[in-house]
DNA sequence: AAGCCCTGCGACAAATTGATACAAATTCAT
DNA sequence: ATGAATTTGTATCAATTTGTCGCAGGGCTT
């Protein structure tokens, strides 16, 4: 994994692209704007890019069009800003080749999310890879599929998990046998600092057991490292 | 686990480092310190390294680049520092390939954990495995599963345990045959520092003791070593 | 054998975590 | 945009775990 990812913003709004680099900038990427078709392609042509970040509704030109153009000639993933009113449902942008998409006004933690996970997909892939790679990984005879957000029990029935859930089994599941403290999953779900006395870990560990735990009271999938943390035990294998 | 694994301090602190070769010198590990990239590679090339505490802000050169320079070359470990205020999101470290972080101004012994934990994961994997090996000991009939931290009994039922006790039993479980003092076990379990009348330690052992042997009264796996501390006598296999 | 020191362990207190209830915040649908 | 429903954080209390205290019991020294 790079440590500077190059992503490019193309919007024809100046205080989004300015919100954008600023953001993203700080959270370790290189990052470069372009207010239409033209800006954009003359960086493609300079310098490697391997994110694009592509506003739907351009004055002259749409978004669309771009992605698949650009789709052309590099290997960059493509996440589309759609804004609220627009219609354009995900089909659309995912057929054109986008690699995601994202409704404005985007809270700016997710489009975070949402860059890296593109990241992670579109790298490491020689070739073109429509195929969005299914990431499914299973441990204790469930599975959790990271792309499309779902989590299916050993009896194959899906379970719903809320957004907060979600996070938190990724951010086990990703990083098994290792003891996570409450600062550092806070970190990782949400990009927010813990501090002593805040216990909303502690619930969502609880409301998570709840669901995956055969006895929620001996957990055996997530343990309590009493004073430290937690602890996801279960192997983790790719499917 | 070994007590002499090569630690490497990079950060332009010259406090930081004194203050972690200190502590971790103290600790039994053997460490070295850079100020920078360049003598980081430096010592890299000279002697092998097990793990490596980076300070994630430092002039001129950031501690993620470093990381991901450092992984096509070594198979060491990465801890990275990262200080309360930066902006850098704390979890883009862990993408980038560092096994751990932890946030200044660090607490030595949560420091000195999360030191023992990489080291305990790093080791002994010859490739980058995302599966860590499921680490089962056996002795006197009962077996100790490391990584799920579960214990069963001989006549195979699951024994729980608490945090502490099980620390103690994986304590003892990986030093077999081996007086251990009050000061060690302490440390090993807690990173704490022993202090004369501190009787907690017996107070565990007792615990302990109820449940895994025959005759509390008579114990034959851990025995007492009056004066010193506590041994643990039965032979260990790996399962 | 007496006395001192160390350890075992029960009892209590402190600290940490689990879980429920409720309020705040967010999302969703109308 | 407005209200309902879901989700999430906070407060609270219960349960668990752990450290401290104290005394009893046993070993070692003199």
């Amino acid at each position: 994994m790079t440590e500077t990812a190059h992503v490019l913003v193309v919007d024809d709004d100046p205080d989004i692209r300015d919100e954008l680099q600023e953001y993203l900038t700080g959270h370790g990427f290189r990052v470069s704007t372009a207010e239409g078709g033209a800006a954009m392609h003359a960086v493609l042509e300079k310098e490697p890019v391997d994110l694009i970040i592509m506003d739907l509704k351009m004055p002259g030109e749409s978004g669309l069009s771009l992605t698949s153009s650009v789709r052309k000639t590099s290997k960059a993933g493509v996440i589309i800003l759609t804004g609220t009113g627009d219609d354009v449902d995900r089909v659309v942008g995912l057929e054109i080749g986008a690699d995601d998409y994202i409704a404005k006004p985007c809270n700016l933690r997710e489009l975070l999310a949402r860059v890296r996970s593109v990241l992670r997909r579109t790298r490491g892939e020689g070739g073109a890879g429509l195929e969005v790679e299914a990431e499914c990984l299973q441990f204790a005879g469930w599975t959790l599929d990271l792309s499309e957000r779902r989590l299916t029990s050993p009896d194959s029935a899906e379970v719903p998990l809320t957004t907060g859930e979600f996070n938190m089994l990724e951010a086990f599941v990703t990083r098994p046998k290792r003891v996570l403290n409450r600062d550092q999953i806070l970190d990782l779900t949400q990009g927010r600092d813990w501090s002593p006395y805040d216990r909303s870990i502690d619930n969502l560990i609880s409301r998570l057991r709840q669901k995956i735990e055969a006895d929620p009271k001996n957990p055996q999938i997530i343990k309590t490292v009493r004073g430290v943390g937690y602890l996801f035990t279960p192997a983790v294998s790719k499917k």
